[in-house]
RNA sequence: GGAGAAAUGGCAGAGUGGUCGAAUGCGGUAGUCUUGAAAACUAUUGAGGGUCACACCUCCGGGGGUUCGAAUCCCUCUUUCUCCGCCA
């Protein structure tokens, strides 16, 4: 959420800034100031009427303590009218308040100044690409026949029991998913990320906190009973761990890591490309998650690109990265670059992992502060990024590695699986 | 799931209808003293809105109500603790 302060100083360049997201928020701006000064005028007006009963409230308890209880009742009579006042601007003023969040909740956040232009995906730029991308025989195949040769991964089981989009991983598929949780838990604790373990499920606040409501709130499965989301990204749970809080300047930078499974209905989805793994229900995830002073942030941003590239390199994955355009640019981030590692027997590039600074966006919903030096508070800058998703990382392996007879491991991995290859 | 008790500032803890944004202690910050530190002493120390700055307004778990006036009374929800039941 975009702060009001900002939006009163600088509406052009805000509005300028978000036509690279191809929006015009000119209209929207502008109700946002109105109504914000609807607010300002309502709010004095109550704070006034409500000053003058607190006044008169206390003369007639002077007036009672005295014995004057004639003079006390007629001021009585006074009140109830202020009274009345009182409810009605009470009244307009939550409803202006609840519109301008409304309003606000609307505007995504402002891209940073080197977000490029574009429409779509086709417009991201690409950053940097690194890695061989390995020639395979002819009869190499995608991951999820591979899935069957080996029987490590069973898909049809999952629709049995859950539906489409739920694999059951078997077998050595199994023993490399959680070699790969552990392996990037522990890189990632020595790069300083500390780990925890969260809930996997989240209230309403929790999802407002980091933007997930209302902007995307068919995407999250719902529990309406309890009224809890399951969770489409460990982000969710571990950011909201500092919704409410006030930092000191000397608490950054705050780093933390944790695997939880990731939930999506993924609604509207389709096609060849969300076959096997390229897309599912329930997936794997690591995460890490920095809370940085807005001095730092960009840095810190640099610093997770960095140690991505790292684990990857460790992997030796092909790999590019690239920089999100306006058009592609997630609701809530200022900045995103996105991991894509070469699937060579699908002849395409997986989205593995993205990386982005929320700057105070997330940090305005879930009054996320900090005391500065001089004591003042302001909003801290929040972050995120895989490291890594799972499923696209275990089809990369699967068809990068492969060979006729057999996957090989990648090296790091065996220390965690206790095997070399899959046969 | 049943019965009971509770929820107050960073923490502990007073406050049962008016001058309470809230005693006191601890903690934090600044200063005095000291070569330095500790101790002691002094001052200061919650958040949000609003204002150029004041004023002013709101907040004592959340929401609603009673009252001229609510931390204090009533309703409701949530959470925590104790006992019983169940259980990985």
């Amino acid at each position: 959420m975009l702060q009001l302060q900002a939006i009163r100083e600088h509406k052009e360049v805000i509005a300028q800034a978000l036509t690279k997201r191809n929006i015009d928020a000119s209209t929207l701006l502008e109700e946002v100031l109105q109504l914000d000064e609807t607010r300002r005028s309502k709010q004095t007006q109550l704070d006034s009427t409500l000053a003058e009963s607190n006044t008169l409230s206390k003369e007639i308890g002077m007036l009672f303590k005295n014995g004057k209880a004639a003079e006390a009742n007629v001021l009585k009579t006074k009140t109830a009218t202020l009274k009345e006042a009182t409810k009605n601007l009470q009244e307009d003023l939550n409803s202006a308040t609840a519109s301008l969040q409304v309003l606000l909740y609307q505007i995504p956040n402002v891209p940073h100044p080197s977000v490029p232009a574009g429409n779509s995906e086709e417009d991201n730029e690409e950053v940097f690409n690194e890695g061989e991308i390995p020639k395979l025989n002819a009869k190499a195949l995608p991951h999820w026949e591979l899935a069957k040769k080996y029987d490590i991964i069973d898909f049809e089981l999952g629709v049995k029991i859950a539906g489409a989009g739920f694999p059951v991983y078997k077998g050595k598929g199994a023993r490399l998913q959680r070699a790969l949780i552990a392996y990037f838990l522990d890189k990632n604790t020595a790069a300083g990320y500390t780990e925890i373990q969260v809930p996997h499920l989240v209230n309403e606040a929790s999802g407002y906190g980091t933007g997930q409501l209302p902007d995307k709130e068919g995407q999250m499965y719902h529990i309406t009973a309890d009224d809890l989301y399951l969770i489409p990204t460990a982000e969710v749970p571990v950011t909201n761990i500092f919704r409410d809080t006030i930092l000191n300047a000397k608490d950054f930078p705050i780093c933390y890591t944790g695997y939880t499974p990731c939930f999506r209905r993924e609604a509207g989805s389709y096609g060849a490309h969300v076959r096997g793994l390229n897309r599912l229900h329930q997936f794997d995830k690591v995460e890490i998650v920095r809370v940085e002073h807005p001095d730092n942030s960009y840095k810190a941003l640099d610093g997770m690109v960095d140690h991505i590239k790292d684990i990857l390199r460790d992997l030796k994955l092909p790999f590019r990265i690239l920089r999100l355009c306006g058009g592609d640019l997630g609701f809530t981030a200022a900045l995103t670059f996105d991991f894509e590692v070469y699937s060579t027997a699908q002849e395409r590039w997986l989205e593995i992992s993205s990386v982005s600074n929320f700057e105070t966006y997330q940090a305005n919903r879930l009054k996320l502060r900090f005391k500065d030096e001089k004591g003042k508070r302001q909003l801290a800058h929040t972050l995120n990024g895989s490291s890594l998703a799972l499923p696209r990382v275990l089809a990369g392996i699967l068809e990068n590695y492969q060979t006729e007879d057999g996957i090989e491991i990648p090296e790091v991995l065996i220390p965690y699986t206790g095997f070399d290859r899959i046969d």
